[in-house]
DNA sequence: CGTATCTAGGCCAGCATCTGTCCTCGATTT
DNA sequence: AAATCGAGGACAGATGCTGGCCTAGATACG
């Protein structure tokens, strides 16, 4: 009976909303007798959500955490809220589950409404891009080849190389990784016959072919380590050596252990070390600490933040007299 | 039945795990005939969630978009990604969903089983702390008092006023509102007999105490009215007034419409104002934009530019020695 | 301290539903 | 043209669901 289903869900949905609820409102929204009410949690309660009650007057029903997630039944703006969380999780590259976050974006996508889809690309439009301008992964190619790879139908796109030179590809997607701050695809490509990895900021209109492909095994244990081997040879990568003046464990507290490693030299200084391939990026992490500092690796950086204080310094000579 | 709903919930899962779904997969994954899996699938359809299916070899059942939004039914990881992300879209303050995400995010938590509860927190501890080091309000009060008014339960915390006197206080939570990069909660103080905003930063261990009241009605059309209203009169407020040498087509697509307005001067030069409480923040907005620029106004924006400036010139001047 | 209010859960009767099997039909791929 | 797969009607047997009635236990309130 549809009827049943569909009632238990409304339960659920009704349990997700408030906490507590007594079992005569539950009657009136559920259009049943109490005993169905009844029946029905225990019944939720035998799926493996565990529904707590309450005896006495002011009492009622309250759905606590179990062992498993339960279906989430979210109304129109939440589903908006958790995709554009997860938009700017899968940007944004400090907690290490961006790739989890495009799956979790790409299951919702899959079923969010159209209306709704519209209205979190009207948000994303008002989203900040990341500092320092650099190369910005459009969240759309994202679940584009997210999806692609799910479902193992090719994509097609056109691809400007390191070089510069263009070209179209229509490659059988493997998987999507994140590392450094840059998504990486990596893919077979039947044209040339070998793997590839393709930086997705430089990926043209991707788009979806429809076909479907045997998904073939990667000569490597995992893609993420495929990706960082096919892409070591490639240049741009800063390492970063700084003295703050600060003790270790207020800049400890200030940056997240995947953006480096702090180690104290005395009680009001540290070695700050960290790494990246983006100098605006990096040296925005660093002046954005608010103390005292010296930079003593690499030279680009010291040239940079160099340009930057000139920048500042510029800027506000003018400042006193408007 | 149970395993009927049950069944049903575990095809939904099915088909948001993956696009295409043969039947005789879908036969040996839910352990019913053929009959029944077709049965099942016109139940769901039933329930308004579209199920696209496509006969011939090859063929199968696929979940399309419908006009609502399905239960979501998400494995561990996915609920993680979710719950990290929506912490941060709670905490971002740029897109507008801050207060939706707080709701989303206590529904979420409700039900989180407790071992993914503990591995949100240790991701959550991996976050960066939003430049300028400023009050920063822990996600974990977030959503106590969240969940406190969604429930209408008092909570209890300590408070530091703004003259840094600290009280105890044990309110009935009207709304949480965000506004300008803070957080606010108004709420029915019953022992001064009036209602107070409180600003989440200043709050000290807040807990519920499970004890239910009755819902009063603010003396404002809405909740977010009320506490602009009441900390309209709190200082510290710097409206940023720059000039930026960049087409103002550029500058804005950096820069998310809610952060300030752009007007084009001429070809090469805009106009950019910003408001913000917070100075170490307006300062580095206004640093990264990565271009020439100058500042005219608040005296006190320029002064901090130009510590800023100097701290990186003192910073780099070692620099070109090591 | 007693009473009212709430949930728990067994039992029953009647009814509706679900399942698997068997069937034909139509669409699609090879 | 043949094979594969989904659609959906019919049927019989088994199963499950619902509402009503009951008693028991816990809690709040006067």
């Amino acid at each position: 009976m549809t009827t049943t289903s569909s009632r238990l869900l409304e339960l659920l949905a009704l349990l997700q909303a408030r906490r507590d609820w007594p079992g005569g409102e539950l009657v009136d929204r559920l259009e049943v007798s109490r005993r169905t009410v009844r029946r029905d949690v225990e019944r939720l309660r035998e799926l493996g959500y565990p529904v707590e009650s309450l005896p006495g007057p002011a009492g009622g029903y309250r759905l606590r955490a179990g062992t498993a997630m339960p279906p989430l039944l979210l109304d129109d703006d939440e589903a908006i809220a958790i995709a554009v969380g997860l938009r700017t999780a899968a940007r944004a590259s400090i907690t290490g589950i961006e790739e989890t976050a495009v799956r979790a974006l790409v299951k919702l996508e899959q079923v969010l409404p159209a209306h709704l889809r519209r209205r979190v690309r009207a948000l994303g439009a008002a989203t900040m891009t990341p500092p320092g301008g650099g190369p910005t992964v459009d969240p759309q190619a994202l679940t584009v080849i997210a999806t692609a790879c799910r479902d193992a139908e090719r994509v097609r796109f056109g691809y400007r190389g390191r070089d510069g030179r263009r070209s179209r590809r229509e490659v059988e997607p493997h998987s999507l990784v994140n590392l450094g701050r840059r998504w990486y695809l990596a893919a077979w490509d039947p044209a040339r016959g070998d793997w590839r990895t393709f930086r997705l900021d430089r990926l043209e209109r991707p788009a979806s072919t429809g076909i479907r492909f045997e998904p073939r095994d990667l000569p490597a244990a995992d893609a993420a380590a495929y990706v960082a081997d096919s892409i070591s040879a490639a240049p741009s990568r800063y390492e970063a050596r700084v003295t703050v003046h600060a003790a270790a464990d207020a800049v400890r507290r200030q940056v997240p252990s995947r953006w480096g490693t702090v180690e104290p030299i005395d009680d009001e200084r540290c070695e700050y070390r960290t790494g990246d391939d983006d100098l605006e990026w990096l040296a925005l992490r660093i002046a954005m600490l608010g103390v005292e500092f010296e930079v003593h690796e690499p030279p680009e950086l010291v040239a940079h933040l160099r340009a930057m204080g000139r920048r500042v310094q510029r800027a506000t000579r003018h400042g006193g007299r408007t």
